[in-house]
RNA sequence: GCCGGUGUGAUGAAAUUGGUAGACGUAGCGGACUCAAAAUCCGCCGCUGGCGACAGCGUACCGGUUCGAGUCCGGUCACCGGCACCA
C-alpha cells in the first residue's frame, strides 16, 4: 500500500510542525494519570551549538519520556538554558556585543537544533537562568540563605584562576587547574561570599541511602564529602597555649613524638617573640604562601619544614616534651590545622621524621618501624609501649583512649569532613548580582524582596580586571545606593554568583515556570514532588549534583519544598568519542555535528544510532558506518509497509516473538539498555522479512519504534489510518504466557561439554527428554560401551550426562 | 597510595545473573537482480587441523569450587575514571 519513498527530511519536518501545532507534548499541572518527571541537564548555550554529546542523554530520556507517556503517565519532560557563564561573556568582550544578545542568539540556535531532533519537550516550560524573571528567584533563595546565616563573607585564601581572573570553588579545581579552562590556579587571599554547605555534610551523606542513584555517583559524593571519625586532643605547650590536634588514630598517642602546624596556623604569629628562629620561620611561611596548589600537593617532592625553636608541646598521655615543626604537608583547612605526628605508623610522618631526625616509637606491633611506617590495613594490631593500652587491639584501644581523654578533659571524639564551604562569589559580569548592600552602620544588609530582581546594570566594559575586582565595581551609579535598613549611604556587592547558582534549583522552576509570586506554586511543587529520574554527566557529581542537593535541603528546611531530596533516581551516560576512540575536539578535527548527520540520514536515524551505539553508561566511539546500519534498519521497516497483510491478530508464526519483543523492549527502555532493545526490534524485523507480517503485528512494531524514531512511526501510523498518533498511542502489552514457544531446543552435554542439541516440547520431564536424547545419533555413538552415572536435567535448558565405561 | 570500573571475534557489542559464548550491527567474502554501479534481497563469517563428516582449542593471565564458570572464590597483569600530604 505504500509507494512513497522514505523521504525523511520531508517527513520529519512535517511531523515536527504537526506536533507543535497540535501541542501534543504539552503537560498539564494536574491529571488523573500518575505523574512522571524525567529530567536531563539543561545545556549551556554556547556559540558552537549542540553537539552529539548532548544528543545521547537527551535522546535517552526522550525515549523514556515517550514510552512513559504511552504507558499512561502525565509526563513532565522539560528543557531550558543555563545561560550565565564565561564563554558568552568572553565572546561578548571580543565582539563588542552585549552578553544578553549573544545569549539570545545562542538559545535560538539551540532551540532549533533540539527541535530538529524531534524531542518531546514541553516547550511552554522553557526556562533561561539569565531571564530576570528567573534569576529573581535565584537571588531570593540566596537571600533566604543569608537570612539563615548560611551565607557569610570572609577573607581567606581562595583558588584564583589566572586566566578567568576569578575565584573558583574547590569543586572547580581539577588537578590543580581550572575546571573550565585548565589554566593554573593560584591561592589568593580574598574576601568572598561563602555558603555553608558543610553544615549539610552529614545529611548529604545520610540521605544518599534514600535515593536510587547509581553506585558510582554515591561513592564519589561520599568520597568528596570525606567523613572521618577520630578525636580532637589538646596538647599543652611550654608557652602555656593549648594546641588542639585532630587525629583518626588516638590509639597511637603514645607514639606521638613531635607536632606539626600548617604554615598558616595563627599560633606562629602569636609566638613571634619567643621563637628563636623567627627569620627562618617567616621565610618558610612566605615561601609556602607563594606556592600554587599544584606545587604544594605534588607528591614526589620531599617533605620540607622548620622546627620552632623556643616552644615545645607536651604529650598529654605521658607528659613528655616534644618538638613542634611547621610544614606545608599539614593543611590549614582541614581539622585544626595542626597534627600530632606518629612516625612509626604514618607514612608522611615517618618520611618527615627520618629527614628531621625525630624519634620513632613503635606502638603497634608487627612491623619494622626503622625501615618503614607500619600502617595497618585492618585494626587487629596489638598495642605496645602504650601504658594502659598495651595488649589491646587497635580496635579496642580507640574507644578506651577516647573515653580516657574525655574523662581527663583533654580530648573528645570528633567527626571531620573534607568538604569545605562553597566559595560563592565571582569577579565577573555575566552572572546573577548578589542582592546585598554594605552599610557603614548596619553592615551587610539584604535587599527587600520587593526590590528583586536586582538587575545587572549596563556596563561599559565587561572585562575582568587584574586587580580581582568585579567589572561592576567601577559602576559607581549602581554601586552607591542607600541602606534599606537605615537609609544611610551604602554600597552594593559587586561580585556575582557562580554559574552553579541558577542550575541549583532550575528543575523546580519547570514545575511552574511563569510564576511571579514564588519560585513555583505550592500546588505545583506538591504535585510534581521529586524528579523521578534525572540523567546527567558524571562530571557534575561533585559540582551541580551536590550543590543542588544542598540547596534543595535548605529549601526543604525553610518549608518551600515538600521533599528533602530533589532527585529520586540518578543515572549517568558515557561520553561519545570521535571515530578513532579519541575525545572529540576541534583540534583533532573529529567533531561530529548533529546537523550534518540529520541532513544526511535524518533525525530518526541519528536517534536510533545514538541509542544503539553501545552500553549507555560507557564511553562509545562514533562510527559513520554503524550510522548507515541504523538507516538501513529504518529503511527495512519502511519497505516492509508495502507487504503488510491484513490481520487483526498476531499470526501463529509471529505471535511468540512479538510478545517476547514487547517484553524485551519494555524492560530494556526502563533499564536504559537501549542497544539490546533495538537489537530485539531488528530481530523482529528480520523475522517479518522471513515469515511475513500482518497489520496487527506491524502496528505493534510502530508503537515500539515510536520512542526511538517518532517521525517515521507517526508517518506510517497515519498512512495505515490508525487512530491518533503513534506518539500518543498506548504502549503495547505482552502476554507472558504467549512469549513461550511450544518447542524448545536444548543443549545435550556429556561431562559438561556440549555434544549435541535436541528439540523437545516445552516443559518436558526428564524421562521424556532422555528418550529423545538417547535416540540422538551423536549421543548414541558416545554412549556405546558406556553407562550413565548421573543425569543433570535443567528443564528447557539442557541435559548433562555423566558417563563411565561399562564394567 | 585510596575508591570505583573495565578486559569477550577484524570491529561496536550480547549472554535471561551458574546452563548451547559471540544475539544484533558494522566490515569482509559469495550469490541473485542490473549493460554497469549504487541500492535492495539471499547466504557464509571465533581460531587451528581436515576435501569432508568431524576433532581440538577459545571470554587478559595463573589457580580453585562445580556435573557445568565469561559469570562465583583466591592471586597476577593491563587499561580507564574519580580523589589525593584530609592526619
Amino acid at each position: 500500500m505504500i509507494t512513497l519513498k522514505y523521504e525523511f527530511n520531508r517527513i520529519e519536518k512535517k511531523w515536527q510542525d504537526r506536533w507543535t501545532q497540535e501541542n501534543i507534548y504539552h503537560t498539564p499541572n494536574s491529571s488523573d494519570k500518575p505523574k512522571f518527571y524525567g529530567l536531563v541537564e539543561f545545556p549551556y548555550p554556547s556559540g558552537h551549538g549542540l553537539h552529539v554529546g548532548h544528543a545521547r542523554p537527551y535522546t535517552a530520556m526522550d525515549v523514556v519520556a515517550r514510552k512513559r507517556r504511552m504507558d499512561g503517565y502525565n509526563v513532565l519532560f522539560p528543557m531550558g538554558y543555563d545561560a550565565f557563564g564565561l564563554p558568552t561573556e568572553n565572546f561578548a568582550i571580543q565582539n563588542h556585543i552585549h552578553p544578553a544578545k549573544v545569549t539570545e542568539q545562542n538559545i535560538a540556535n539551540f532551540t532549533k537544533q533540539l527541535q530538529m531532533l524531534g524531542y518531546s519537550f514541553d516547550w511552554d516550560r522553557v526556562v533561561d537562568t539569565t531571564d530576570p524573571g528567573y534569576y529573581k528567584w535565584t537571588q531570593w533563595i540566596f537571600l533566604q540563605l543569608f537570612k539563615k546565616g548560611l551565607a557569610y563573607k570572609t577573607s581567606m585564601p581562595v583558588n584564583w584562576c589566572t586566566s578567568c581572573k576569578c575565584v573558583l570553588a574547590n569543586e572547580e579545581v581539577v588537578n590543580g587547574g581550572c575546571e573550565r579552562c585548565g589554566s593554573e590556579v593560584i591561592r589568593k587571599e580574598k574576601s568572598q561570599w561563602m555558603l555553608k554547605i558543610t553544615e549539610y555534610a552529614q545529611r548529604l551523606i545520610d540521605d544518599l541511602d534514600d535515593v536510587d542513584f547509581i553506585e558510582r555517583v554515591k561513592t564519589q559524593q561520599k568520597n568528596w564529602i570525606g567523613r572521618s571519625t577520630g578525636a580532637e586532643v589538646t596538647f599543652k605547650t611550654t608557652q602555656g597555649d593549648d594546641l588542639v590536634v585532630y587525629t583518626t588514630r588516638p590509639d597511637t598517642l603514645f607514639g606521638a613524638t613531635y607536632m606539626v602546624l600548617s604554615p598558616e596556623h595563627p599560633y606562629i604569629n602569636q609566638w613571634k617573640d619567643v621563637l628563636g628562629n623567627w627569620d627562618e620561620v617567616t621565610a618558610y611561611v612566605e615561601a609556602a604562601a607563594r606556592k600554587s596548589d599544584f606545587e604544594r600537593t605534588e607528591l614526589v617532592k620531599e617533605k620540607t619544614g622548620v622546627k620552632l625553636e623556643g616552644v615545645r608541646g607536651i604529650n598529654p598521655v605521658n607528659g613528655k616534651e616534644i618538638p613542634i615543626f611547621i610544614s606545608d604537608y599539614v593543611l590549614v583547612s582541614y581539622g585544626t590545622g595542626a597534627i600530632m605526628a606518629v612516625p612509626a605508623h604514618d607514612d608522611r610522618d615517618w618520611e618527615f621524621a627520618k629527614k628531621f631526625g625525630c624519634e620513632i616509637i613503635e606502638v603497634v606491633k608487627g612491623g619494622d618501624v626503622e625501615k618503614e611506617a607500619f600502617t595497618l590495613k585492618d585494626d587487629t594490631g596489638i598495642m605496645v609501649n602504650s601504658d594502659f593500652l598495651n595488649g589491646m587491639t587497635v580496635k579496642d584501644a580507640i574507644p578506651v583512649i577516647t573515653e580516657w581523654l574525655t574523662k581527663e578533659g583533654i580530648g573528645h571524639q570528633k567527626v571531620n569532613y573534607k568538604l569545605r564551604d562553597w566559595v560563592f562569589s565571582r569577579q565577573r559580569y555575566w552572572g546573577e548580582p548578589i542582592p546585598l548592600v554594605n552599610c557603614e552602620k548596619c553592615g551587610w544588609v539584604a535587599l527587600p524582596e520587593e526590590q528583586l530582581p536586582l538587575l545587572l546594570p549596563e556596563v561599559e566594559s565587561y572585562e575582568p580586571t587584574d586587580t580581582g575586582e568585579s567589572p561592576l565595581a567601577p559602576m559607581t551609579d549602581w554601586v552607591n545606593t542607600t541602606c534599606p535598613c537605615c537609609g544611610g549611604p551604602a554600597k552594593r556587592e559587586t561580585d556575582t554568583m557562580p554559574q552553579w547558582a541558577g542550575s541549583s534549583w532550575y528543575f523546580l522552576r519547570y514545575m511552574d515556570p511563569k510564576n511571579t509570586e514564588a519560585l513555583a506554586s505550592k500546588e505545583a511543587l506538591e504535585y510534581w514532588g521529586q524528579v523521578d529520574w534525572y540523567n546527567g554527566g558524571m562530571e557534575h557529581t561533585t559540582l551541580h549534583l551536590l550543590y543542588s542537593r544542598f540547596w534543595h535541603k535548605f529549601l526543604y528546611d525553610i518549608g518551600v519544598v515538600p521533599f528533602a531530596e530533589p532527585y529520586k533516581k540518578r543515572t549517568s551516560h558515557g561520553m561519545i568519542l570521535g571515530e578513532g576512540g579519541e575525545k572529540m575536539s576541534k583540534s583533532r578535527g573529529n567533531v561530529v555535528n548533529p546537523n550534518d548527520v540529520i541532513a544526511q540520514y535524518g533525525a530518526d536515524t541519528m536517534r536510533m544510532y545514538i541509542m544503539f551505539i553501545g552500553d549507555f553508561e560507557k564511553a562509545a566511539a562514533w562510527s559513520d558506518n554503524a550510522v548507515k546500519g541504523c538507516k538501513r534498519f529504518l529503511d527495512r521497516i519502511w519497505n516492509l509497509a508495502e507487504n503488510v497483510a491484513e490481520g487483526d491478530e498476531y499470526s501463529k508464526d509471529n505471535e511468540a516473538l512479538v510478545h517476547k519483543t514487547i517484553k524485551k523492549v519494555s524492560d530494556d527502555i526502563e533499564n536504559m539498555k537501549f542497544n539490546t532493545g533495538i537489537a530485539a526490534l531488528m530481530t523482529l524485523t528480520n523475522q517479518f522479512y522471513d515469515k511475513g507480517v500482518n497489520k496487527a503485528e506491524f502496528k505493534t512494531m510502530l508503537q515500539m519504534i515510536s520512542p526511538f524514531a517518532p517521525h517515521m512511526a507517526d508517518e506510517l501510523w497515519e498512512q495505515f489510518g490508525f487512530e491518533g498518533y503513534a506518539s500518543t498511542a498506548s504502549w503495547p502489552v505482552y502476554d507472558e504466557s504467549k512469549t513461550i514457544a511450544s518447542e524448545v531446543t536444548i543443549a545435550v552435554q556429556v561431562g559438561g561439554k556440549l555434544k549435541s542439541t535436541v528439540t523437545v516440547p516445552m516443559g518436558s520431564e526428564e524421562a521424556a527428554v532422555m528418550e529423545i536424547v538417547t535416540a540422538d545419533s551423536k549421543i548414541a555413538k558416545l554412549m556405546e560401551g558406556k553407562e550413565i552415572v548421573k543425569v543433570i536435567h535443567v528443564p528447557n535448558k539442557l541435559v548433562n550426562l555423566i558417563l563411565k565405561p561399562k564394567a
